[in-house]
DNA sequence: TTTGCCTGCCC
DNA sequence: ATTCTGC
DNA sequence: GCAGAATGGGCAGGCAAA
């Protein structure tokens, strides 16, 4: 297959946002697919390589994506950078100027599908001195034989950013149409067993979920769909084999809560750790993050207890591991326990200093059987059923059932003073689902404070937000001084209504003093309130703090630079919350 | 040898 | 992580 | 209500430049 022919595809995509009209141009691309060779193509459509679970990466991004443009145009780092600021997106920069540089070229060769993936899959694999040079010779060489639109993919699928808008639900559904016929208005009265009617549809739909939510690789589920239904129905969870993690919406209250996950709830500690997905399969227990990345060996400590204190031959526990000192056995920030995570020297050294406690909140595998529609209350029964409880090393989280919303307001309150972050309130009915933001269970956390702080930098944003100051560098003061106290983007809209991110740009425009490449320097004149949930020690703001999750709430024009929050006072509020 | 940029991935 | 937006 | 896009801080590790 010509990557062309990919790339048109691509192009439809993007220019069509309903999401059935999505739909219809994939399923027709599939139905090409399943007579090609290469199956594995499937992956480019999401602009991947791999299946989902794989952790290989490209290690490219935006520098080496320049680099590489560079090389293969011969257009200087300047103007490149100077085009992405103006149209934001490199994609689109690298069309202009391989398309430009086509047009001298009397002949190109064409690029087929398997070409682009034999690159780009050469690229985890390279290591070592002179690696960068390499896989920058990869890629420029997909560069000079691309047409614009196609060098505009391959740069956007090594950034890892295709910008189609084709999420699973669409590759799904497609998957669907492809390889199930669907009944039209007009042949509503056929009636063949292949035909779907709307029913039947639903239920086609939730099988191939099923198999994709089983083996997270739409490789293998479409391979299954062509064959038919029961070879999609005989894909099994497999512990050892990481599975998406199920996520949770953000509520406001406890009666929203139970608004949503139903009453009786089970509600439980939101901790500040960080996902750990614990997959024992006989004598192999192996675990993985929340983007599916192993870090059995990050944590030794896992395998002794699951060992010791669980019951059971093979299962799939989702939890969520917190770091605490092993003197005082105070909860560690989340800073802390991230240093853990991606190690891979001093291993040993840093599980004596920063160990850390397993709470486990679902289980969706256990002795051989799926779990994954087991209404929550019973995997929840079998969680308490199989732990041995021991306190800074595992045992199930700390959970209350009630529909009280003063009960469940006190459960909150205790988990604040115990130094959590919150609560999550769940649907005892619900299924797991994995890796969707389904409302069958919610996240609460405390209401959240604010500084009033001045912008003094300033970044051109990308894609949607090309063309705008959409990123913006804010300080607090000290004397006539202005630190830096972090960055924020969010909060601010794209369209009416509100503050915008067109009106802040307006509003800084005027006060640009330098310009370096996507940055601009501005007079600490405009004021913004940015609330946030925590302050962090920072090694990079010249104030030495940063704020954790920033965000703008509201201009405040009858503000002036010297009114904003001082360093004393965000030095007083970190010593408030600690 | 050391430093610092870059990337990917936790939140 | 948070937020906004379109379906 | 959900998915998708565009953004935040900071960590370790890998490579290249100093």
């Amino acid at each position: 297959m010509q990557y062309s022919q990919l790339c048109k595809v691509y192009e439809e995509l993007e220019q069509n946002s309903s999401r059935l009209k999505k739909t219809e141009i994939l399923a027709d691309f599939l139905k090409k697919l399943k007579k090609e060779k290469d199956q594995e193509i499937i992956y480019l459509l999401q602009g991947k390589t791999f299946p989902d679970y794989s952790e290989k990466e490209f290690g490219i991004s935006e520098k080496l994506c320049i680099k590489a443009l560079t090389k293969a145009s011969g257009t200087s780092d300047k103007e490149i950078i100077e085009r992405w600021r103006k149209i934001g997106d490199i994609g689109k920069v690298a069309e202009q100027i391989m398309g430009r540089k086509k047009q001298n070229t009397l002949f190109s060769h064409k690029l087929t599908a398997k070409k682009v993936l034999d690159n780009l899959k050469k690229l985890p694999e390279l290591e070592g001195k002179g690696t960068i040079e390499r896989k920058l010779a990869l890629i420029s060489e997909l560069l000079t034989s691309a047409s614009g639109t196609e060098a505009k993919y391959i740069i956007r699928t090594l950034l890892g950013d295709l910008r189609v808008g084709t999420g699973e639900g669409t590759i799904r559904d497609s998957i669907r149409d492809a390889c199930f016929e669907t009944s039209s208005e007009e042949d509503t009265s056929k009636k063949s067993l292949n035909v779907m009617d709307s029913e039947n549809k639903k239920q086609i739909t939730e099988t191939i979920q099923d198999a994709y939510d089983k083996s997270t690789d739409w490789k293998l589920v479409f391979e299954q769909a062509c064959k038919g239904l029961s070879a999609l129905k005989s894909t099994e969870l497999t512990p050892g084999k990481p599975v998406k993690v199920m996520l949770f919406p953000k509520e406001d209250s406890f009666e929203d809560g139970f608004s949503r996950v139903g009453k009786p709830a089970l509600i439980d500690y939101k901790y500040d750790g960080f996902r750990m997905m614990i997959n024992k399969n006989n004598n192999q227990i192996k675990v993985f993050t929340r983007r599916l990345d192993d870090v059995s060996k990050q944590f030794p400590e896992v395998k002794e207890y699951v060992k010791k204190y669980i019951k059971g031959e093979s299962f799939i526990l989702d939890t969520e591991a917190v770091g605490y000192d092993p003197e005082t056995k105070k909860y560690r920030p989340f800073q802390e326990i991230s240093q853990r995570i991606k190690r891979k020297y001093d291993i040993d050294k840093m599980a004596r200093e920063l160990p850390i406690e397993i709470n486990v909140f679902d289980i969706i595998y256990y002795n051989n059987k799926s779990l994954i529609k087991t209404p929550f209350k019973e995997r929840r029964k079998i969680i308490e059923k199989i732990i041995e409880k021991h306190p800074y090393k595992i045992r199930p989280s700390e959970a209350i059932i009630t529909e009280s919303v003063e009960k469940a307001e006190n459960f909150y309150k205790k988990a604040i003073e115990d130094g959590e972050e919150g609560v999550m309130m769940k649907n005892l009915e619900a299924p797991y689902k994995p890796g969707s933001r389904v409302g069958y269970g919610i996240k609460i956390k405390p209401s959240e404070n604010d500084f009033d702080l001045v912008i003094i930098e300033a970044e051109y944003g990308t894609g949607k937000r090309a063309g705008w100051l959409s990123s913006y560098t804010v300080a607090c003061r000290k004397d006539n001084k202005f630190l830096e106290i972090g960055k924020v983007s969010t909060g601010l809209k794209e369209k009416t209504e509100g503050l915008t991110f067109k009106e802040l740009t307006k509003k800084l425009k005027p006060l640009i003093t330098k310009e370096h490449g996507r940055t601009v320097e501005v007079k600490p004149k405009l004021v913004v309130t940015v609330v946030y949930q925590n302050i962090q020690k920072s090694p990079k703001y010249s104030s030495g703090f940063a704020l954790r999750f920033p965000r703008i709430t509201r201009l405040r024009p009858d503000r002036k630079a010297g009114d904003v929050a001082t360093l004393e006072e965000v030095k007083k509020e970190v010593e408030r919350k600690s």
